[in-house]
RNA sequence: GGACGGCUAGCUCAGUUGGUUAGAGCGCCUGGUUUACACCCAGGAGGUCGCAGGUUCGAGUCCUGUGCCGUCCA
């Protein structure tokens, strides 16, 4: 065995356990058991070119975490990995470097500019995936997939087909959310609605029937006038009625248009009239719709202005040509007024610049199955950890509306639409919608675009497993892994991604229908359970982004705190509330915690030779359990107890919880108590073997805990400490015993023995017994000495316990003595417990000033105990009503506290 | 405007079906090269649980109202 160092260095350990986990294949998927036992999580997939950021350190290290407990508990564990093409994104990225060179993809051509994104890929993409190596992640990386393989292209394609032969995705003219940016239409979804500052501008435009009149109109936006093509008013409004019916002059270029009366129109706002440009604005459009009104789009795709505008006008970029409508306005003595005024703009998610409502030719998709989705999780066949995201996803579901899905871009799946060349596109008998494309390609030609990443991503639990052709394996895979288990996500995607893959489930999986029965829904989800976390922000709760500078580097952090210190600490902090705050100094806590771990090993390493620790029987056979005591049984309670807490925790996805828990009982008691009693009990030949076996035991069973948030140090202590057999990894243990307490007990609890899970209470007197001891010491100045001297009385029933335990008071204490006598000896400052009171001797004289005051700020927490103690019980009410055990309780806290109290004064009054 | 979440120690958060004197980590103060660990040990200070009512023998916990902060949706 190799000698353990002093300070764990987690470098060198987490390469090679890693190195070691993929030589022995310790993470491919495995097929075990019935479906039941099968345990599937599909990684959200990350854009293929993307770097690792805090949010993905969190995502996956949750992932990881339940993966890992499940190998640990025997499933048939798998954890797919991949990336996403993310077109946007990417495409923005290689446009970006072009333009660098000084070209643009248009100097490309189409084919090139898309071998050109391929080869970026082939260069950037997956680094992301190697840097998940780095924080321990165990995917079974032999199945890594990416959206635009050629498989999983062919599925999505043939989504596409299906969903356009069974009347879900057509093609339409419509108002869409456009990225003058991007150059391509967006979703809803990928909008940002944000406020933003601008003017609320009120001009006046004359009435053309009764020339010098004028009708007063507010809006935002003076340079989408040239494109206005109606006024409207309320049908209601006494100001406007007589005028429905009439024409104004639209100013430049120079036009009557109509005055319409139209129910949509809020009288409150503004003027109450309404300037209507049907082409820019989606309500606008509807209006427009209903009365007949022309749309004239005064906007290149660019967001530069038209021939449509006017010549003064074309070219200008749209911002810079507000301005100059205005002043035009102006110099027309047309504009009456000019306030400042906050509006709600929608801003491009990725672009970051308001997008322009465009009429455009588009595809669309209503979505499939949207009854039996929110079925899905009403029912609770899919459940949302915590619940309450429940309603986020029920609301969006109870008012979507259709999905643009065509994206203007070159990098993603290209719509499989192929039209008769030289005749109408739209006529439906001039299409041609099939994966392979037409028969007779020379006289097609193929839409131009491509999908939406998510019309992707949301089959990646279908394709993965070789949705709709699966070979003989993928079928098994899919018969056995799916629906997976678990989705770890933040709630920002619940429906970009989360609520599409459920319908896109529905809708593919198994044969078409039109609804579904209750049990097809169960079938066909893509998962059971969908565990939310927050997002990271920045200690003082901004977003973590680029510009700010806020955003750690994760594998500089890895570097820092180890990769375990890194996940202990993060999985610490993640509330499954909302937002995480982020602070390096909050992942010193797991940095900290496996330092303690290490050196706690490295404690028993040192405190005795390591027998046979090969397996639980052999660590069981080990311990004697006629020489049992307190402590003993108390650290077996409590081992047990937090063996059940964290398998608590895991069964309600509470994962937040865990390191708090297992810190709480590994330091707290095994550390600060178990080990430090050891110290004592090593020394003694009859009782060392029994000791260092329950040692074993108990660290044992805290690396089987831990080894799913901390799997390096995990399991090189698991190796150090000799409880791997067989070279095998920790992962493959027989009887890990962690999914409740009684597990473990039928491996202790045999030939009549039992853990005494009241020794907690005794174990409780001591340590405050133990701990009023070291108070003393500090308060008189000699906390660190480790041969003070101690006299107790304890006339009453608990004399022979403390003198039972002498020895280990000793240690615990720093004491060389611990001697009972009659009454208090002179000038010994005192402490009143439980147990008894105790006396520290000192050498110079008693400080009787400062010891009145230490007593008596004691005596006063004990008179407000005793007051409230004495009312609750001389409360009838509180007799008869309250639970027996509740009411026993308060006597003897009572008790205890009147006699401490009685205590105190006596040693009061004798101080003078 | 609608919905959800939060408000507990200086900071970040726990706090089970209401039940004994409200906890942790970090930070702060005091003292420590105690043969596992200074990424440590011991001790200490620090809270009218956002506010106001109500239910109850008993409320941080349940109910009603209300304030502030945040997020999503319109």
């Amino acid at each position: 065995m190799t000698q353990i160092s002093k300070v764990y260095d987690p470098k060198i350990v987490e390469s090679r356990w890693y190195n070691a986990w993929l030589e022995g294949k310790a993470f491919a998927g495995r097929r075990t058991g019935d479906k039941d036992e099968a345990y599937c999580i599909m990684i959200p997939p990350p854009n293929v070119t993307g770097m690792l950021h805090m949010g993905h350190i969190l995502d996956n290290t949750l992932q990881d975490i339940f993966i890992r407990r499940a190998r640990l508990e025997g499933k048939g564990a798998l954890w797919y990995p991949g990336t996403d093409h993310a077109g946007i994104a990417t495409q923005t990225r290689v446009e970006q470097n072009l333009r660098a060179e000084g070209k643009s993809k248009y100097d490309l051509g189409r084919e090139a500019f898309v071998e050109k994104v391929w080869e970026f890929r082939q260069e950037k993409g997956g680094i992301i995936l190697n840097q998940l190596r780095q924080l321990g992640a165990s995917c079974d990386w032999d199945r890594t997939s990416f959206t635009l393989d050629p498989e999983y292209a062919r599925s999505v394609l043939s989504a596409f087909v299906k969903l356009y032969e069974r009347g879900y995705i057509y093609r339409g003219k419509r108002m869409v959310n456009w990225c003058p940016a991007s150059l391509t239409a967006l979703s809803d979804e990928e909008v940002e609605v944000r406020p933003q500052k601008g003017i609320l501008y009120k001009m006046r435009y004359e009435i053309v029937e009764r020339p010098g009149q004028y009708l007063e109109i507010s809006t935002t936006r003076p340079e989408t006038l040239m494109g206005d093509t109606g006024v409207a008013v309320h049908p209601e409004d006494d100001r406007y009625k007589d005028l429905v019916g009439l024409h104004c002059w639209r100013p430049f270029p120079r036009a009557k248009i109509p005055i319409i009366a139209d129910d949509y129109i809020d009288r409150e706002f503004g003027t109450g009239v309404l300037k209507v440009t049907p082409a820019h604005d989606k309500a606008d459009f509807e209006i427009g719709q209903r009365h007949g009104l022309p749309a004239i789009d005064v906007f290149n795709p660019d967001g530069t202005l038209n021939a449509h505008a006017g010549e003064d006008f074309e070219g200008m970029e749209r911002f810079a040509a507000r301005k100059v409508a205005a002043k035009k306005l102006r110099e027309m003595n047309l504009m009456v007024e000019e306030e400042p005024y906050e509006n709600r703009v929608g801003f491009s998610q990725r672009a970051n610049v308001p997008v322009e409502p465009r009429l455009s030719e588009q595809w669309f998709m209503r979505y499939p199955k949207v009854e039996e989705a929110k079925a899905a999780v009403l029912k609770g066949f899919i459940k949302f950890h915590p619940k309450r995201w429940e309603n986020v996803y029920l609301h969006w579901l109870n008012n979507i509306t259709d999905w643009c899905i065509s994206r203007q871009l070159w990098w993603g799946h290209r719509i499989p639409v192929w039209y008769k060349k030289g005749v109408d596109r739209n006529d439906a008998a001039n299409q041609h919608v099939s994966v392979d494309g037409p028969p007779d390609p020379e006289n097609w030609e193929q839409d131009e675009d491509v999908l939406d990443t998510w019309a992707s991503s949301n089959l990646w639990p279908l394709a993965n497993f070789g949705w709709p052709d699966p070979d003989e394996e993928e079928q098994r895979d899919l018969d056995y892994f799916y629906p997976t288990r678990v989705l770890v996500t933040g709630f920002d995607i619940i429906f970009f991604w989360v609520a599409r893959m459920i319908m896109a489930g529905l809708e593919m999986h198994g044969v078409e229908k039109k609804t579904l029965t209750d049990e097809e829904i169960q079938e066909r989800i893509p998962f059971r359970n969908v565990y939310i976390h927050g997002l990271i922000r920045d200690d003082k709760g901004r977003k973590m982004s680029k510009t700010l500078g806020n955003s750690p580097d994760p594998l500089d952090l890895i570097g820092k705190f180890g990769a375990d210190g890194l996940r202990f600490g993060i999985v610490n902090i993640a509330p499954t509330g909302q937002d995480i705050l982020f602070s390096e100094e909050r992942i010193e806590f797991g940095r900290n915690f496996c330092n303690k771990l290490w050196n706690a090993a490295r404690f028993r390493q040192v405190s005795g030779p390591l027998s046979d620790n090969s397996s639980l029987e052999a660590i069981a056979g080990r311990l004697e359990r006629e020489k049992f005591d307190e402590y003993d049984h108390w650290i077996l309670s409590r081992l047990v107890a937090t063996i059940e807490q964290v398998s608590t925790f895991f069964n309600r996805y509470l994962i937040e919880r865990l390191p708090g828990v297992i810190h709480e009982f590994f330091w707290g008691d095994f550390c600060d108590w178990y080990l430090e009693i050891s110290k004592s009990k090593i020394r003694d030949e009859q009782l060392r073997e029994n000791c260092l076996a329950l040692q074993d035991l108990v660290l044992r069973q805290v690396l089987l805990l831990l080894e799913p948030i901390c799997p390096h140090i995990s399991e090189e202590l698991w190796k150090d400490l000799g409880y791997c057999s067989n070279n095998s990894f920790l992962q493959d243990t027989e009887n890990p015993c962690i999914s409740g307490q009684s597990e473990l007990r039928k491996w202790i609890e045999v030939d009549g023995f039992k853990v005494d899970d009241d020794a907690a209470a005794r174990i409780l007197d001591l340590q405050d017994f133990v701990m009023k001891a070291r108070a003393l010491k500090a308060e008189y100045g000699v906390g660190n000495s480790r041969d003070a001297t101690f006299y107790f009385t304890s006339p009453g029933t608990y004399r022979d316990f403390v003198v039972s335990h002498n020895t280990v008071f000793k240690t615990l204490a720093g004491a060389g003595k611990l001697e009972e006598v009659e009454s208090q000896p002179k000038g010994t400052p005192a402490a009143v417990t439980k147990l008894g009171t105790l006396y520290l001797d000192l050498s110079s004289a008693l400080d009787i000033g400062a010891e009145k005051d230490r007593l008596e700020r004691e005596l006063v927490k004990l008179e407000k105990a005793v007051a409230a103690g004495e009312s609750k019980l001389g409360n009838e009410k509180f007799i008869n009503n309250a639970p027996a055990h509740i009411v026993e309780g308060a006597r003897k806290q009572l008790a205890e506290s009147n006699e401490k109290k009685e205590k105190l004064t006596r040693l009061l009054a004798e101080l003078g």
